[in-house]
DNA sequence: GCGACGACGGTTTTT
DNA sequence: CCGTCGTCGC
């Protein structure tokens, strides 16, 4: 038997279910007829259709208040699972709010693979792993896998490594241990697929290694081959509930299906028409099963809608209907009113996001269409709390304060003090987002807003723990904790270039095979041999020197382990090899050393560090200040904006040429739930556009106008597009006279200085110390800026690196950069290239 | 062992 | 067009 403890797990309960059946249940009375049903169906399985913006997570967490109010269940005997943490983060928050301070805490709400791992460090040994496995990325994962690549022989040039680690990742998302590999993807990889599959699950039970898709693979497994394991998280799970089950692949399907497999309380809440993760391993399949699997489930069906305007709704409903094999949901609201969606066709991408910057500015100044919100929908007083507290107002302050200060300002927008309060007729950056399908549309927007000096962040870019340089930091920290760790050796062993290249490496790697040791310790013996010689050798010494004193000062009372981070950081070099270079990226990744860093203030020691990074990596960092939010429409999920531009719908790009030549209608009605999920994001303000050109790959490319812009209901589209670009408006193709009857307008936006967006910056940037105080501090840094800069001078760009400048009006410079080319930019983008952020 | 150069390819992405 | 990867020459 395994180390499972189940007094242990009941004693996290801090309220008794007694102690808890007589409390009154007032949040059912916020709930609609639908949502309650959902709520108080506590027993068997329910599956919760819920469409987009009706109320979903608001029904999944009092569902699980009402099973702890009604003392159904205690809090550890409720699994709640997520996809991501911030859907668990956010879950725990509102459970907890709700409950007030009565309950410690949900120990199994999470995401699958936290919980696995808590499951999988109980009972390792029945995988042969030791409870203190680690988990690989991908990119230990694809070190692995090229090294038994090569091994093996096989030409990579054909068979990249990265194709198998794709192979593997999609038999593990479908519970495909390498012995159940069915006969028919014998032929995957050169026929050497599943081999290569068992050695690398060899040697990862070598490494005492787990990746990501073992994770749940390993539980699965577990599960199935021990029935008494099974049964007593199925006596311990006495109620499950998941979150985005659209999105499960078969491997969590079966994880679900075994727990719940004994008594069948499982609730799942999902909507096949926002699955949009089939190309990762999601099955739309699994909740269009549900009912299959659980005969007599409940089936509620979440339609009201409390997000969008009708217009937005009948857009997103017109295409979706399109789609066949869905389960089929009728989104409906009591509000009435608001805007028709708008539909622009543009010349080329350029011209597009400069149309769209104006447009923001537009709804920045409550011009155009984003004049008065006539959309009636009422608020509350909560909801505006909500809104302004997302706007990033207050965001800083402590959390209690922030409900006050908004609460407060909401009052005195509404006189009559609750309910229909007046909309602002404004909107703040915060407020809008642009969502593309595909993230190198993004840059034509970047540049246009970083000319024009519109702020804005990108949404899920490259994420923070996947850095380069932070990820070989850790792999140092990682050493000097668990000096075994290969992986970590092989990472950092020449970062910064020692003088060990492969010969040496692979001389390491023999010693250590034959002594049956670690690759540090190998590298000990080699070196006590003197089978390594010259600069390579002095630095190795100096190298596992370094490693063997920073591992004794690990729990050292003296040194916290920040310091002691600080010291590997800048005795092993690594700090120092940033500091000479001489890219543009170094003074960021330098800033990125700092933060990881200061991150660790938050963890006991180094190895409570290392074990959350390795499964919670996230980017928490850019919150600060209003902007425009860019990112993917698959970022955008889950969230909701007032304001949303749609760009880039065009064939080929959306819906994308490669889904619809990879997986055929399957991969069209995908695209077409993304298009579903973009409409959906907007409250009140949405618009779609497309250009008649592109540059794609370098290439200047005709583009013609997305099939699903013909799927749009007409009589809820407002098409924006002026008579003569496109030859006629409407459903007219994007094929139409270039330099339709507005070229000067077009050559005089060409010159940003003319530019209306130009002008209303320069108005606004004038008003701005009235109307917004809180941009003052912004402002001195803006005249500074002005009066700093001269000719000629050397200046650092976040994105485009060192330049010159070879031209200043007003806060407008001209810089000539050294790698990105000249370019125009507002000076405050700018500094000093000597006084380099960091 | 390492930097320079050319070939190649190129959605979406969480954990 | 741009970043990655692998080969080649020093």
């Amino acid at each position: 038997m395994s180390s499972f403890d189940e007094s242990e797990a009941f004693e996290t309960a801090s309220l008794s279910a007694r102690a808890m059946a007589a409390r009154p249940m007032p949040y059912l009375d916020d709930l609609n007829p639908a949502q309650r049903e959902a709520v108080e169906t506590l027993e068997g399985p329910v599956l919760m259709l819920a469409g987009a913006g009706t109320g979903k997570t608001k029904a999944l967490t009092t569902r699980m208040v009402h099973l702890l109010n009604t003392g159904t269940a205690r809090p550890n005997e409720i699994l709640a699972v997520t996809f991501t943490n911030k859907a668990a983060r956010e879950m725990k928050n509102r459970v907890g709010r709700m409950m007030g301070e009565a309950v410690e805490g949900m120990p199994w709400l999470g995401t699958f693979h936290s919980i696995c791992v808590k499951l999988l460090r109980r009972h390792a040994e029945l995988v042969e792993l030791k409870s203190n496995f680690t988990i690989l990325d991908a990119d230990d994962q694809l070190r692995l896998l090229k090294q038994l690549v090569a091994a093996a022989n096989i030409d990579d040039k054909r068979w990249p490594a990265r194709q198998l680690a794709g192979i593997i990742d999609q038999w593990k998302n479908r519970a495909w241990t390498p012995e159940n590999v069915p006969a028919s993807e014998a032929s995957a990889y050169d026929g050497k697929g599943v081999v290569l599959y068992a050695q690398y699950q060899t040697r990862l039970i070598e490494l005492n290694a787990v990746d990501f898709g073992d994770l749940l693979l390993h539980m699965v497994t577990i599960f199935q081959t021990h029935d008494d394991v099974l049964a007593q998280y199925r006596r311990w799970f006495r109620y499950i509930l998941v979150d985005e089950y659209q999105d499960t692949n078969v491997a969590q399907y079966l994880w679900l299906r075994l727990l719940a497999g004994g008594h069948k309380n499982i609730c799942c809440v999902g909507d096949d028409d926002q699955s949009i993760y089939g190309w990762r391993g999601a099955e739309v399949g699994n909740i269009l099963r549900f009912e299959k699997d659980f005969p007599g489930a409940h089936v509620v069906r979440l339609e009201q809608n409390y997000r969008s305007t009708p217009h937005i709704l009948a857009a997103a409903s017109g295409v979706i209907a399109e789609n066949k094999d869905r389960l089929g949901k009728e989104l409906w609201t009591e509000a009435r009113g608001g805007k028709k969606v708008g539909l622009m066709g543009l010349w080329d991408g350029e011209e597009e996001a400069r149309w769209v910057g104006e447009q923001i500015e537009d709804a920045q100044a409550g011009l155009g269409r984003f004049k008065y919100r006539e959309n009636p929908r009422s608020i509350t007083i909560e909801q505006e709390a909500e809104r302004l507290a997302k706007g990033g107002v207050v965001s800083k302050n402590v959390e209690g304060d922030i409900h006050q200060v908004n609460l407060q300002r909401a009052e005195a927008l509404s006189p009559t003090g609750k309910d229909n309060l007046p909309l602002p007729k404004t909107y703040n950056l915060d407020e809008i987002a642009i969502l593309v399908r595909a993230s190198h549309q993004m840059r034509a927007f970047e540049d246009r807003f970083l000319t024009i000096g519109l702020p804005y962040r990108v949404i899920g870019g490259p994420r923070f723990y996947e850095r380069m340089e932070i990820r070989d930091a850790m792999a140092y920290f990682r050493l000097v904790v668990s000096p075994a760790d290969d992986l970590a050796f092989e990472r950092i062993v020449n970062t910064p270039k020692r003088g060990l290249g492969d010969k040496a490496q692979q001389k390491i790697q023999m010693t250590a095979r034959q002594n049956g040791v670690s690759l540090l310790e190998g590298a000990a013996i080699l070196l006590d041999e003197k089978g390594i010689g010259g600069k390579g050798a002095t630095e190795l010494a100096k190298l596992i020197d370094g490693l063997r004193r920073w591992g004794r000062l690990v729990g050292d009372q003296k040194l916290s382990h920040i310091e002691l981070a600080e010291m590997v950081l800048d005795e092993s070099g690594y700090t120092e090899m940033w500091q000479n270079d001489k890219t543009p990226e170094a003074p960021g990744r330098l800033e990125n050393l700092k933060e990881l860093v200061s991150s660790l203030e938050k963890f006991e020691n180094l190895q409570g560090f290392l074990e959350h990074v390795s499964l919670v990596m996230e980017n928490d960092a850019g919150q600060d200040g209003e902007k425009i939010s860019i990112m993917t429409l698959h970022a955008a999920k889950g969230l909701e904006f007032p304001v949303v531009f749609l760009p880039g719908w065009e064939d080929g790009l959306f819906p994308s040429q490669r889904s619809m030549d990879e997986s055929g209608q399957k991969g069209l009605e995908e695209e077409r739930r993304l298009a579903y999920v973009g409409i959906t994001r907007a409250e009140e303000i949405c618009t779609i556009s497309y250009a008649s050109d592109r540059i794609i790959y370098g290439r200047r490319q005709p583009q013609y106008k997305s099939r699903f812009i013909d799927e749009l209901p007409e009589e809820h589209i407002d098409d924006l597009t002026p008579p003569g670009i496109f030859g006629g408006g409407y459903g007219a193709v994007g094929m139409g006279d270039p330099f339709g009857s507005n070229i000067e307008d077009r050559a005089a936006e060409a010159n940003v200085y003319n530019s209306p967006g130009w002008k209303r910056l320069q108005a606004r940037a004038a008003e701005r110390p009235l109307s917004q105080p809180k941009e003052s501090r912004n402002m001195v840094i803006d005249a500074q800026a002005i009066s700093a800069h001269t000719m000629g001078e050397r200046v650092f760009h976040q994105k485009f690196g060192y330049g010159a400048i070879i031209g200043i009006e007003g806060d407008k410079l001209e810089i000539d950069f050294e790698k990105a080319g000249v370019k125009h930019v507002v000076a405050r983008f700018v500094s000093g290239a000597d006084d380099i952020p960091f």
